[in-house]
DNA sequence: CATGCATCTGTGAGCGTTCACAGTAGAGAA
DNA sequence: TTCTCTACTGTGAACGCTCACAGATGCATG
């Protein structure tokens, strides 16, 4: 060995045990809440793992008790979106932190290719993790009926298009916060008001653009199929959204896109158009993220609650690991003022 | 229980060795690289544990050989950075693959405040890693020194500073990237280059400012504290930056930015203040991170080969826990040409 | 004084692997 | 034939923990 420091033998519970001068089985129920323990003996036991820096072998507890003690962050997305999508990190980084609160290790696993969802599937399947938080937006993604089939408990990020399994999952009201946002663009004086959609297969592309259509219903305003644009979520689908908008409709006086990347491309179209953002055109977008910030003006937008939405996916799955149903759990919006609208 | 399937009770290797006539031995054989088995063995064993469906536990494998088969990609960055950075997720997701092909899980373990970094360590020294891929820029930040000390593998991203101990690290040639920005600034004709630097007490931070010193010397251009402005690779410390520059030295005609993000920052500032970009100011980043493309004008920068980094980051790391001495790896970086400068 | 109950404690078994070791069979050498 | 060597195989013993169970103690109840 060259390093600094050879990695002594670590305490056992049997070391604790002796060393508190009790049974192994006492210091087991000291570390596993303390019930039917005596005060003497606990305190005995505490003083003893202190001393030896005893911590729990969890493969030795692992294996008898068939529980892993931690949970898999499960991505199956294409690859852009992951590095392009700040939203990501959000939820990644809440959830690490909402977890490491109970002192659960978090798995991550991305499966972009189909080897890569094979063996991730396997790893899950053969009962390495105890449940899965899982990212996934393609309707019919076959992943979801494969870990709900084996018995995984799952906790979805947004609900889970086209499935018949009925799974735990944690979102946003989409809906609502588009309403929102049209609802704040009629509010603002606008009357030709288009949008750029999301993918079609995920909830957020449909569930916005249903936003969209009801509160321009709502308002009274016709249905003109010419103001939709389709987009994919990135930032250069929202700049060829816009550009097929100004075509299509160059008298348009406002635009509520899916999501802020989008709109940055949107902002960059209507820039290079020379329309004037709010002046000309206003620009709403969807998710607060920080690019929100940065852009030229600034992005109105709605907020999505990422830090309530990781710890409620963190609650829901650990609830269900302990036995609950699954239960799907809706947070809503809000509407975030700038400069664009 | 409700859900679907009732989770089976899994194959275990007697199972195997029971259907495949042989014994449990044998089926370990065949499992560890099957040496010493006969062919007829193997064979069985192979068709036995396809039928059977079954995986290996890991808890109990890591019982007997004190091994877990898994290291953590710990990040001890102050929060903001993580949210900002699309550094991160590049590194991150090229890890997870990388470990994925040898079939090792990443554990995902952020330190941002005193109390996970306790946690963090706690579950690290206690052996529940077989190593540590480590993002941290401070210089003397103790967790690498901790590590050391308890005889953990580590592999840091980038340079650790301060550091007497000595552990392994890879890197990009952040010096040479900054030599060639300068150089192509000088080459197309600018003599006023300034710089904005990242933080003094990261690896970039120095490394970057020390190409930009050095390439200033060797084109004979004279050194001048009043073109250099201190940033900390955010946005708006660019923004600040590129003010500070402005008013100090109105005739600068080149600024080099050490990170993509801050030159957003610059470019910002630079637009807001009337200056053309590249025309009146060439500005030059560094990172080639995905918002370098997404400026207007597109950021001429210095790409890192991150997908190279974290490959090298992991084979490393298996190479250390293997019992291979610590190995610094640098590697070359690129220009890459866009709109700016 | 026996009985029951609640609280506490120690003991053996077993979780699913690997590893060291003992053993078997067959080939080739003496 | 006998011995040695190599290729292969099976068997117990661990690894560090939890869990079920059997005891032990003290106290209230009949």
């Amino acid at each position: 060995m060259s390093t600094a420091a050879s990695r002594r033998r670590p305490a056992t519970i049997h070391d604790v045990a002796r060393e508190a001068g009790v049974s192994r089985g006492t210091v087991s129920r000291v570390l596993n809440g303390g019930h039917y323990v005596s005060p003497t003996a606990k305190a005995a036991v505490d003083a003893a793992i202190r001393r030896t820096g005893y911590v729990v072998n969890r493969h030795a507890r692992s294996l008898i008790t068939g529980k892993s003690d931690s949970v898999a962050f499960l991505l199956t997305e294409p690859q852009e979106r992951f590095f392009e999508d700040p939203n990501f990190n959000v939820l990644l980084r809440a959830c690490t932190q909402a977890l490491a609160a109970q002192d659960i290790p978090l798995l991550l696993m991305i499966a972009g290719t189909e080897d890569e969802r094979r063996r991730n599937l396997r790893y899950i399947e053969a009962g390495h993790v105890d449940g899965v938080l899982l990212v996934s937006s393609h309707s019919g993604d076959p992943v979801v009926a494969r870990l709900h089939e084996a018995g995984v408990p799952v906790v979805a990020c947004g609900k889970p298009l086209g499935q018949t399994a009925k799974i735990g999952y944690v979102a946003a009201d989409d809906r609502d916060g588009a309403r929102d946002m049209v609802r704040h663009l009629y509010a603002s004086g606008r009357r030709r008001i288009a949008t750029v959609t999301g993918p079609p297969d995920t909830p957020g592309g449909v569930e916005r653009l249903a936003g969209y259509r009801e509160t321009l219903a709502e308002c009274g305003l016709p249905a003109d199929e010419t103001l939709i644009a389709p987009g994919d979520y990135s930032r250069v689908s929202g700049e060829e959204a816009a550009r097929v908008l100004l075509e299509r409709a160059p008298d348009i006086d406002a635009v509520f896109v899916a999501s802020d990347l989008m709109a940055q491309g949107v902002l960059d179209a209507f820039a290079r158009a020379g329309r004037r953002v709010p002046e000309d055109i206003a620009v709403g977008g969807f998710d607060d993220s920080p690019a929100a910030l940065s852009t030229r003006p600034s992005l109105t937008t709605i907020r999505q609650p990422w830090d309530r939405i990781s710890t409620e996916m963190v609650r829901t799955l650990l609830a269900r690991i302990a036995g609950e149903e699954p239960a799907a759990v809706i947070l809503p919006t809000e509407l975030v003022r700038r400069e664009s609208a």
